[in-house]
DNA sequence: TCTCACATGTAACTAGTTACATGATTGC
DNA sequence: GCAATCATGTAACTAGTTACATGTGAGA
C-alpha cells in the first residue's frame, strides 16, 4: 500500500541517498509551497518503506549526535516510483476555505469582508512576485538544461511555473472580489 | 474552538433552517468543487455546535423515517460566523500531488509521464468548460442582482469565478508540461 | 424486484498536526 | 547565556475517510 508521502520520499531518494533529517529539510525549497513534511511523519514513513523493501539504510556512526541512518532506494522502490508517476491521479478533495468564505460573504458587513479580501489579494501578489523572481533567475541561467525534461533543473522549473500560474490565478480572483465588494 | 466545517455549516444555516441531511446535500452544487462533507461528519459537528450554543434544533416528527432535526442558527452563531468571515486566514498547507510528480518527472520515462500529464490536461479543460458554462448562465440572467454583493446570486457567482480562474490555471500549466515533455 | 431518496447515527481507520524527549556543537 | 543546527524518535490529538447499522416509501 503506497502513500503520496512515501512516493515523495522515494522521489528524493532516487536522486541521492539521504537521512530522514535531510529529507524533511529537502522539502523546504520552492517545492515546500506545494508539499510539506514534519520529521515526525518522515521517520515512521521511512520505517514503513523499509519494511516493504522500497528503501534500505546504512548506519553512519557519529560522536555527540545520534548516528546517521542514510537511506537509499532499492530497485523495488524505483519500480514503485515509476509506476506511481505514470498512474492516474486519484482525485483528492479540494478544501478551499476562501471559497466557503466567498459563498457566505452576504452574511456579514461588506466592509469587514473587504479587509479580509484585500489582505489576501496582497499576500498572493507578494507570493506571485517571489515565484516570478525564481522564474526570471532560472531563465537567466546559461545553457539549455532547462528544456531537458530529464534534468533536475527542469523539475525545479516546472514547480516554479506551477507556483506562478496558481498565485497569478489567486491574485486575480482576489482582485476581482475586491473590485466587486468596493462596488 | 471553531472549525472550518462548523463555520461552513453556520453559513448555510444563516440562509435557512436545515437538517443535517439537508446540509450534507447542500454541499453538492458548484461549491462542492471546493468543499465536501459526508453526513458522518455533519451530525457530530452539529452536535458540537449545539453544545456551544451556536445552533439549536426542533424535532419534526415523521412516520416511517427518523424524525427530522431541523437546525437553526442562534444569535451567538451569527456573531461567530461574522467574526470568522472577517478574521485572517490561518495558512492551511497546500498538498499538491501533481507538483510532487512534476518534481520527480526525471525519474521515469518521459513517454509514460506524458500520458499522465495529457490526461490531466484534458480533465481540467473539461472542468473549465463546465465552469465557463455556469458563468455564461449566470451572466445571461436578467437583472443586476449578480453585482449585489449582499445577494445569494453574487455568492454563487464568486465561487464559479474562482472555479474558472483555477481550472484555467491548471489547464494552462498542464498544457505547458505536455508541450515541454513533447519538446 | 431492485435501487434510490429519505433520515439518523456510530465505529474503525488514515494522514496529518503539535508537543514531548534527549543531547552535543556552533555562532551571536 | 541563548538560540539554532544537527539527529533521532514517540505520544496524543484533529479532521477527515470508509464502512457499519437501521428502516420506509416511491418509482423503474
Amino acid at each position: 500500500m503506497s502513500t503520496t508521502l512515501g512516493m515523495a520520499l522515494l522521489g528524493f531518494l532516487a536522486r541521492e541517498d539521504l537521512t530522514g533529517y535531510d529529507l524533511s529539510r529537502s522539502m523546504k525549497g520552492p517545492i515546500s509551497h506545494f508539499w510539506q513534511v514534519r520529521h515526525s511523519q518522515v521517520y515512521p514513513e521511512l520505517a514503513r518503506l523499509e519494511q516493504e523493501g522500497m528503501v534500505e539504510h546504512l548506519v553512519v556512526p557519529q560522536t555527540g549526535k545520534p548516528d546517521r541512518k542514510v537511506f537509499s532506494i532499492t530497485p523495488k522502490g524505483r519500480d514503485a516510483l515509476g509506476a506511481w508517476l505514470q498512474s492516474p491521479l486519484e482525485p483528492v478533495p479540494i478544501r478551499s476555505e476562501p471559497s466557503l468564505r466567498a459563498y457566505c460573504v452576504a452574511q456579514t458587513e461588506p466592509q469587514g469582508a473587504l479587509a479580509f479580501f484585500r489582505g489576501e489579494a496582497r499576500r498572493h501578489r507578494d507570493t506571485l512576485k517571489t515565484f516570478e523572481g525564481y522564474q526570471a533567475e532560472l531563465e537567466a541561467l546559461p545553457g539549455t538544461e532547462l528544456r531537458d525534461v530529464r534534468s533536475e533543473a527542469f523539475a525545479h522549473y516546472a514547480v516554479v511555473m506551477r507556483g506562478v500560474a496558481f498565485e497569478r490565478a489567486q491574485a486575480e480572483w482576489y482582485d476581482w472580489m475586491v473590485a466587486h465588494l468596493e462596488g
